[in-house]
DNA sequence: AAGTGGTCTAGACCACTTT
DNA sequence: AAGTGGTCTAGACCACTTC
């Protein structure tokens, strides 16, 4: 087998116009900074999910087309996909084929929302919102987000019910260019998690967090947006969201009653 | 290639004498639970991680080996591999061997105790146990590990200090038949997580735990051995761990104070 | 029947570690 | 040089879904 020459790492010899016969495999010599032929097809996966190429529950091209456009061999477009999967950005589909992931369908009110019922079963929360407004970001949030303080941000305050029952006060911070259009109005109409709305509505998706949990005592407002006794302790939970290419596009300040409910972890 | 006949599930065809030529990788008809080769590989390769035949930090045998071993593939051996290295149960070590994960060298200290302090770093705790006996198991905990309430379990109580500052409070029962010669004396002189203590003295190894987290006040006594005031808010984590099998065979209680540390947690 | 992902094999070669 | 895991290939066949 002829093997040709080398390239660089993240947008690599083997995007383009392609008429190198074959692809090396691993190089030889004086590469900087070689990565596997697989990692390359996940770099180029993701650039195609990141311009939109393929669409959150969409299905992208089968593993043998993906094979052909790359000219590389099935295998390694299936370990590509087979880590985009564990990652939750793919779903496979035995006999059907491979999608998007998307925030629809998915059961994210278990990916994103750890909150249970001490007693079994969560019903889907009733949303109420309580402020939606256009602000400068305030310092902290400016330096989650990567953003300059004076810049723009989209802030949400809202209440979330179980069973009736107020058990979540949240705070969200969004970056006023990515979600100009974002109103109240939207926000209420919109049936299921945030989440969905902001990748079908905005072309944003989250694809991952990372959260800090404390526990503190309920301030006079949130105590009476919970209907409970001011200095209750709650569960702080303080996330901050990202998309595509590790970008943070979201700080969420959640205060979860756990009074009848509980938030679930497991350690792997 | 000629293909032979069919089995049941975790101890299967591939595992004894083997004189049959070779092993059907699939099967045509009539067998009542099939599961893929690799699988079956799994369940091989957890047995003998059960039965101490490989102990933790040990090396166990090559891809080559273990292929020959089972008379499958060495790829069939590598993504049986592959999954486990992904559960944790298993380090691949290019160049030197797959190896038994182990609760030492490892840094458990992010796996299992997910608190950091708020500006950065983390020194190593100091454990200072308040508590360690024999008793019978209360009824929840004897539910949660699968015993009966008369059972007898060891029962720790011991505070955790991060720069001489007490921050958890942690209350554990382990079964009684587990821990024979756990002793406070024991506990004390070891280095280390306690998990470390478990493995090598008692060859129990956690492979996951579930955690439920709430917020609460502290009790009167809790307060006293955080040297703080009553009512004080604390992140509450009742946590359940399992060795292989899902065997649960821990119940931790832990009340952390996150005044100056939070629990992190990343939603992938 | 055709197309998809899922499993398994056999072999080549590479990169890393140890001898 | 030898042994280990890591990557890549090519091909076979299976299981599931849809037409």
């Amino acid at each position: 087998m002829v093997k040709c020459d080398v390239m660089s790492s993240v947008t690599p010899q083997l995007a383009g116009s392609g008429q190198s016969g074959e692809i090396a495999p691993s190089m030889s010599s004086s590469s900087p900074t070689f990565s596997p032929l697989y990692q390359q097809i996940k770099a180029l996966i993701t650039a195609s999910l990141e311009s939109g190429e393929w669409k959150p529950g969409e299905m992208i091209p089968s593993e043998i087309e993906l094979a052909a456009r790359y000219k590389v061999s099935q295998g390694t477009v299936r370990k590509a996909i087979d880590e985009m999967a564990a990652d939750n950005l793919l779903v496979r589909r035995q006999g059907k084929g491979t999608f998007v992931a998307t925030h629809h369908e998915e059961r994210v009110e278990f990916r994103f929302l750890r909150l249970v019922s001490d007693d079994g079963e969560l019903g889907p929360p009733e949303s109420h919102f309580i402020e939606v407004k256009r602000t400068r970001a305030p310092n902290e949030v400016a330096r989650l987000l990567g953003l300059k303080p004076s810049d723009s941000v989209v802030y949400i305050r809202r209440v979330q019910r179980f069973d009736g029952i107020p058990v979540i006060v949240e705070d969200l911070w969004l970056p006023g260019l990515l979600f100009k259009g974002l109103t109240a109005e939207r926000l209420a109409q919109y049936k299921g998690p945030m989440y969905g709305l902001f990748e079908t509505e905005f072309g944003t998706r989250m694809i991952r967090a990372t959260e800090s949990l404390r526990a503190v005592s309920a301030s006079a407002d949130t105590a009476a947006l919970l209907e409970i006794a001011q200095g209750t302790p709650l569960l702080s939970v303080e996330r901050v969201s990202y998309t595509y290419g590790d970008k943070p596009v979201e700080v969420r300040h959640g205060q979860y009653l756990t009074k009848h409910h509980h938030y679930l972890n497991a350690l792997n």
